[in-house]
DNA sequence: GCCTTTTGTATTATTTTCTGCCGAATGTGA
DNA sequence: TCACATTCGGCAGAAAATAATACAAAAGGC
């Protein structure tokens, strides 16, 4: 579930030694793309002749695979490069949300190879009604995956709530109208064993999961935040490269934050909560009046938030004062996280996404004229993933776990 | 200076496991405090043969001695007892503030074996005179251990101020009055070589360390915050039971978070910040009029505040109430920190926790008014390693190294 | 005094990486 | 065309660490 390997807490033995150097070719040829025998062995610092060993184990497996010589041209016997096999081993990712369930698959070079989503209406359906279609939908994935000989290393679903990491129960999610539900075990019970591993995860974790391997990590940033938009203001945090739960799971429930002593009441018993000046609902009520057809539930979401962005690039006034007014407020709590965590990057998900052209200049000038130091400037930018950025995340993490131990993916992964 | 060992990035070998494994011995002594080598084989997973033969290494750099036969009781040859040696390796962590200087030099097993404090008036002092007092204190405990045959591990010096790492830099310390300063390079070039490597480390951060090892890391908390109340407001972060330092270092800048917009104005530009609430000054403006003695800046800051405590107990109006209102303002701007981190447990330091048992009360009502989920019930404790925590944090951090390399000892450490 | 139990270590086996070496494949230049 | 240098990948043996086994030593119980 942590992006970087944990540290080898237990003793070391000979076998865990090699699980570590096999996991550690995995992420040199994740982190540096493909190269020959002899590139790999010279900069992952183990022997030319260990080497070669390990990546037989790892070609055994399906988990790297040769490409062919090496045409870089230069003097002497050209070598064989080898680079990650995205074609036998895959991670699942589920999002379950209020309006509708997704399900993404990755494979090991980060491809995204299987992708579904469907309309589910959660609120009316309740808990037992959802799990099974999204349980449908999963069977299908793991099922056409398994069809084409691609091993499963497991599947993470996330839930917009706050959830036990000890039992996979998802303990509250408000938009859900969900409290403790066993998540896990209600969708393992649903299939026959044997069966992938199912994890739970909070969705705006995941994200931050996504954002974090798919692009930045590979740029050097190891403290990244991700705010998504959404009904509520939900963060994800990564901090030293690693993901940031929490004690019991409530990390980054900033949705909350007090922003304005004498701002409306939120559910949540507390006034000027942030989620009140900037979230969903809130933007929508500052952009049209109660009447309009914008503020239709029955409409989905994105359709209603494009259409505000056409809206807005229209020139409708009262649009994009909403827009940079929220923009203004969202600079406002995101200020208070940053000088909390500095972190390098702050990844706007969700709806701040859609709108992400129109907001981040008067984010970026909001956060400016809060500023003590130059040394802190934080940088702002609009999640590239989209909306599927939190199923995304959850193939992701779950292949996090192959490239903790190549070991377990069997041998016989492909016929 | 990471509490918990960084993952093993690079390849590991034999040797590198070997050194896994004695690290894993040390930090095992230190949990769970001495036992016989059989036992400590059990539980480590270890076999009994290669733990022998790691505690004699152990043994021969002194980081480990037999105390003798196991009288526990029981059938069976009695086992000799291993435990932590304190009597050769240490760590030593300076502390650098405004008014004071202090040294502090920590065993094997988190004993104070040296600690020394001198008044120093580092804003008249200017930079270079004050690292010559300071050096000539770290001169005198380092030439004391040395006598007396202790290993020198490492210095930690702290400052109040955000630091650069790569280069050991103090950026900006605004109650020193310091900018820019290479404290590292000035303090090192002091001492002839060799000497015991220097580090550098912002004063909350080191505190938060020092809490996090001396107890909460035992009770098994992996998730922290640590709050100073000093002339600023300075927040240590431990996630993970990994140290936060943020992208830039700028982590737990939680002085100027806006907590009261219509407040006054502050030195940074924006109105209304935390640490004009609840800073120092805040605190004694609250408490008494300007022309009391208790805000005579040549009075030692321990024994003012002493009074204070004094006054409070024995029931001066204004005190009680200044501390009251303090107290219920901090516990505003923990609900933020609390919101964004989720850590099991708060600590708080500086003069927070001199007046601890008077403000413990109302933070804790203040948190509980404005927590939305029982789940997230935060633990608040005053400090119990009073104000040398920083110091003691710096020589932690110092022996951290060893716990993470024991190899870097020499064998003869000990004539 | 003998037996049982447990400890710590010596010995041997196993596993893994590392070093040195060699054949193979390619480019270079005569 | 051919010899040579260069680099690649793999093989054999060395080195080093842990694991398994066996065994002497030190207690307590009868």
């Amino acid at each position: 579930m942590t992006v970087q390997p944990r540290p080898l807490t237990g003793r070391l033995d000979q076998s865990s030694m090699r699980r570590a150097n096999l996991a550690l070719i995995l992420r040199h040829l994740q982190r540096a793309g493909s190269g020959t025998r002899s590139r790999i062995a010279l900069e992952t610092g183990l022997s030319k002749a260990t080497l070669s060993n390990l990546v037989v184990e790892l070609i055994d497996r399906h988990l790297v695979r040769e490409d062919g010589p090496d045409r870089g041209g230069g003097v002497g016997r050209p070598g064989l490069t080898v680079s990650l096999d995205g074609r036998a081993v895959a991670g699942v990712g589920v999002e379950i949300d209020s309006e509708y369930a997704a399900v993404s698959a990755v494979d090991l070079q980060g491809t995204v190879i299987r992708e579904t989503e469907a309309p589910v209406d959660v609120v009316a359906l309740g808990p037992e009604a959802t799990l099974d279609r999204v349980a449908r939908l999963i069977g299908r994935t793991v099922l056409s995956l398994t069809e084409a000989r691609v091993h499963v290393a497991g599947i993470t679903v996330s839930a917009p709530g706050v959830i036990d990491y000890t039992t996979g129960t998802l303990r509250f999610a408000p938009n859900l109208g969900w409290r403790d539900i066993p998540l896990v075990e209600r969708l393992t019970d649903r299939f026959s064993q044997p069966f992938p591993q199912i994890a739970l995860e909070n969705d705006a974790k995941l994200a931050a999961i996504a954002e974090y391997a798919s692009g930045y990590q590979q740029q050097g940033v190891e403290d990244l935040v991700y705010l998504a938009g959404q009904a509520g203001i939900g963060a994800g945090i990564v901090a030293n490269g690693q993901l940031v739960r929490g004690w019991s799971g409530f990390s980054g429930e900033v949705g909350h934050l007090p922003l304005d002593p004498t701002g409306r009441p939120c559910a949540c018993g507390r006034t000027g909560c942030w989620e009140g000046l900037i979230g969903l609902r809130a933007l929508l009520r500052r952009a049209a009046d109660d009447s309009d057809p914008i503020h239709d539930p029955r409409r989905l979401l994105e359709d209603r938030l494009t259409e505000l962005h056409e809206r807005a690039v229209a020139g409708d006034a009262r649009v994009l004062e909403a827009i940079h007014d929220v923009a203004t407020d969202l600079s406002r709590g995101m200020s208070i996280v940053v000088d909390v965590l500095n972190p390098e990057v702050v990844v706007l998900g969700g709806y701040f996404a859609i709108l992400g052209d129109l907001m981040l200049e008067p984010v970026r000038a909001g956060l400016a004229t809060r500023r003590m130091d130059d040394g802190s400037a934080v940088r702002v930018e609009p999640s590239r993933l989209g909306m599927t950025s939190t199923s995304l995340g959850g193939a992701i993490a779950a292949l996090e776990e192959v490239f903790r131990d190549p070991l377990l993916v069997p041998v016989q992964a492909r016929g």
